[in-house]
DNA sequence: GTGTAATCGAGACGGTACGTCGAGTCTTGTG
DNA sequence: CACAAGACTCGACGTACCGTCTCGATTACAC
């Protein structure tokens, strides 16, 4: 019946998986897409380059696994229901703006949405890993805003989120101006002000 | 016609010159930042790799001067003054819509902001010619509403820009969402929504 | 008869063996040493590579085999005693020039042959198990001649076997003058003119 | 005249096509074709593989031209006219012995003639470069010898010089028996005896 | 029968070299 | 001088193969 398929090789090391993405995260977090090479990431690893394309095909699905877990490591993913709105909002924010400001995220993130633009597989993968997968919780907060009637049931939850990430990310990326926790509060106003009318 | 300032020897090729931007332009914008080499564009411009660099000192500055010109190309940059904020924020942001949707430059804007992470220099460089250049006109159009009395004289004209903008590019760059005119209005809407009752 | 030493555990499978020397033959006689790996070969055989690496230590000392059973495989080794020494090296030559021609054996003793050239041991080997036992056979048939009285006792075989053979696969690796029954009945006769006056 | 095709570029580097040539005779001829390695080449000649891979398609064209000049570098081609064919052939095995024995050709060799049998473009190159290019000049010993009515018109050259050089190579290749001088002269002495009778 | 021991298939792993590609620099000869 | 041609350096890329290793599953002989 069952467990036929129960490993007949030898076993994949997770020791060499931990340390490929451990050193990936170092490195490319460090170092940026093209500021570090393969074979960089393969001696600190310990790892032979081929183990490392066993499992990733390519770089960038290395760096995008890579930034996923730096990403995902520090959250204090906290239920973060206040009850309001802006409240849950600004819950999300807070710690956002941290990631996004003190670790060297930026470009990661900045490198990888360039690749996106050019492999479309990539970028498939990209919007479902990085994208969609951290929008949900947040749609979520908007969803509890309309059972709560604190919103129109009809608001583009969609439109709301990007005036407030592509806000923040424009920033981040261009850095013409301040990114921090404040500014990020006046988006929530600002873009809650504007659900309000447009309803 | 004299020439004054003749200098000693051969005078500077306005024709290669120009056939460098041609040929940077429509193989940076076609292929990408990666997709297409200097020893590309230098065949296709009929040019020497070494004259490139003369006047241009890295790949990046060339498709920057690339990406402006083929942005400024076929702007009918018509003063838009319509009386009102929304009116003018929509006839800036209808060409823009187009330009931004139908020609490639999305690939290209965001390897240069993935290349603006890792250079410093760069994203000065960056910042000032493609952000602020065409920023200065969007904030005159505030300027006009402020001086109209349409909004308040506090209101954070960069912080609106970024509402504005950072929202549309969030979208190209990730193609999660359509970007079109109406969602540019709808978003237009909001932001001038938000603005009036954060005043 | 033997079978003394059977060990305890699970006895080696025969089955498998000849897979593996079935698939050797076949594809490094057709690929050559470098054309086929070993992946391939294991594949070929359904069998592991690791148990293929149990019993043959280097690819090398696998195609030997492989060789070694291919040219045994359809040799009428009839007992050639012509009365003659010319008779005698010509039914020697006659399946020789056929199975040399014919199939594709040269790339592989050029491989090993090569190989030898950097490995002292498998040298040796190769020696041993490729020339030595083919020889073994020839050299008899000049005894017998010696034997016979038809040629002088001090002749030296082994000279003559070099200058019939060496000429042959001269011709065989360098492909820069034909191989045929003919020709190797002309060696045959040159040598042996040659031995009578330096007798 | 011609010179037309003066290069308008920058010249190619003799100097680094020297290194290049230096690299790969110690490396090559010492260490045999896989021993070495295209990196370790560039390395040693100061040069970058880019450069190798410029002028030379592949490691074995390479090595080819190294084991050439090698080869030819310590020979005193003294015109060989001794007036008789025995005296002109000995005149050319002496010192060929040496090379062959002396120094470490024979792997190179035998790795290039095991390529040879893999790639049929290469066979032909190493053919022309290193067979027939050595060949010439022993044909002409023997048409010296026939104009001189030394030996019958009708001689098989080329199967008089694969018996010599077939039966010293094989004994190189295989190392079952000596090569020296004296070998050699027994071996030129049996082909002269055997043409002589199959006149 | 149950334990002990060798073998096997599957397949991951380290290592090492390959040949390719692109950016940017440098060296000539020519206009 | 400015330019065209193009050789050169540097360094990364991704691929391929070898031989080793680790497992779990088999298949005997021995107790």
């Amino acid at each position: 019946m069952s467990s036929a398929k129960r490993g007949r090789g030898r076993p994949r090391s997770e020791e060499a998986h931990r340390a490929i993405l451990g050193a990936a995260e170092k490195l490319l977090l460090k170092h940026g897409l093209t500021g570090a090479s393969m074979d960089e990431i393969a001696d600190y690893a310990g790892v032979s380059k081929a183990t490392i394309y066993r499992w990733w095909p390519s770089k960038e699905l290395l760096a995008l696994e890579a930034l996923l877990r730096s990403w995902d490591a520090d959250v204090d993913d906290k239920k973060t229901d206040t009850g309001t709105l802006r409240g849950d909002l600004r819950a999300i924010l807070r710690p956002w703006v941290k990631r996004a400001t003190e670790r060297r995220f930026t470009p990661l993130v900045a490198a990888l949405t360039a690749e996106a633009q050019r492999d479309r597989h990539f970028a498939q993968t990209w919007r479902e890993r990085f994208m969609e997968s951290r929008r949900a919780g947040d749609r979520e907060v908007f969803a509890r805003a309309i059972r709560r009637g604190e919103i129109n049931a009809k608001t583009d939850i969609d439109l709301a989120l990007d005036m407030i990430f592509g806000t923040l990310y424009h920033r981040l990326l261009h850095a013409h101006q301040p990114v921090s926790v404040p500014v990020a509060y006046r988006v929530v106003d600002q873009v809650l002000a504007g659900l309000g009318s447009s309803a």
